[in-house]
DNA sequence: CCGCAAAATTTCCTTCTGGGCAAATTTGCT
DNA sequence: AGCAAATTTGCCCAGAAGGAAATTTTGCGG
């Protein structure tokens, strides 16, 4: 069950051991709640029982998620954080629309069509109110690196100089449109699962939001 | 202190002494919260606290709100709804981003330059993370709601056939800009209180949504 | 290889939360 | 006034969050 690599996981550098294993309890702890709410639903299952299952104390849980919802998502998280560092380290010239449409973009594509593990977690998240809920909230801090992220890529080229104001607010339009746009592809491919290509949905949601609105 | 007119909370129509009696024991626990996260911040409020400043049980606290965060966003959850009430309102005519806009032009027109309380609100949410989480996740559900009610309205009058899929991700992309353009305003808002107009700032976030993004 | 300092885990403990249940109180109606 | 329904309250308990200190593991210099 080694799909850890095809999200690149934590598991990649050669850290220290301390590290590393520290990597693998996160891990552990991630897997541990995602295997026991897939069976019986998340509030079925107790902090206890999640540490358990991971073969560490009740009180180490605590060490690595405040909570089980986090733990849940945390492979949510991952996902978000490549996609950052995907944006990061894209060229400089590119506009912030271009730069996160292209990450988007590479993400949705090594994620791949249906990874059957993030399948899972979705349809729960999807059902689940107070999970879609946490998953929003980790959205909320996405957008705000996002946010700084964009406010970094100033350099519009051809475009007239706007002030600070409209600069900040700019970007968060942006980051709020985009973030919108990919949970959008997700909630309708969630849907329509058996007939929808993800990468196309992604793209069709980006492309409705880059158009102008009627 | 009757700021309760000004945004169209639950004291309104002439209901049965029992409703009455509910919606105003539920305003005070919410307006409980508000006056001593406001000086404590929020987690230094046990809900035994906030029930003791209503004048009711901590359990009866439980049978109002599920939580400190939903207490304490229950202004800004009225606020949505007035929201949505407004959208639903709208003549049949407009399309669904004239509709949204007009609504929110009217609501944050209601709202006032600055009411106080509401000012208050808001710079808590924005400075504590984990309120802005339960306020995302609030409008996780408004969201779902704007989804439905714009799907409702499918008349887009010179607009080329498209399939029921195609709608569907059209609306929700729809609903979530919307909402991040008002998330959006709101923030760069309370991040330049002084300087900004409100309207203004939603109405430029609006358009800024609207624009072809580059 | 050994032992030591730093870091991580565990045990124990306290406070707070959410919510079931049944008794007591309040409200609406006749 | 008096009864039924709705609401509040007190009592209770399983779980969650997290502080403090003891214990174990890791990394490193001798």
């Amino acid at each position: 069950m080694d799909t850890a690599t095809s999200w690149a996981g934590p598991i990649d550098g050669p850290a220290s051991l301390r590290e590393r294993k520290k990597a693998a309890t996160r891990l552990a702890l991630h897997r541990a709640v995602a295997e026991l709410s897939a069976a019986k639903g998340l509030d079925a299952v107790t902090v206890e029982a999640i540490a358990d299952h991971a073969n560490v104390s009740r009180r180490t849980f605590s060490n690595y998620f405040p909570n089980k919802e986090e733990a849940l998502l945390y492979g949510e998280r991952m996902r978000y954080d490549a996609l950052l560092r995907e944006i990061r380290g894209r060229p400089a010239r590119e506009t912030p629309w271009q730069a996160l449409c292209r990450s988007a973009h590479v993400l949705v594509d090594v994620l791949g069509d249906m990874d059957p593990v993030w399948l899972a977690q979705m349809r729960l998240v999807h059902r689940h109110p107070s999970l879609a809920a946490h998953q929003m909230a980790m959205q909320s801090t996405v957008e705000r690196e996002l946010v700084t992220e964009i406010v970094a890529r100033v350099a519009h080229p051809g475009a007239q100089p706007v002030s600070d104001d409209e600069r900040a607010l700019r970007a968060r339009v942006l980051a709020g449109v985009f973030l919108a746009a990919l949970r959008a592809a997700v909630a309708v491919w969630i849907d329509r699962q058996e007939r929808l290509d993800l990468v196309a949905t992604v793209d069709a949601a980006l492309r409705c939001a880059a158009e102008r609105l009627r």
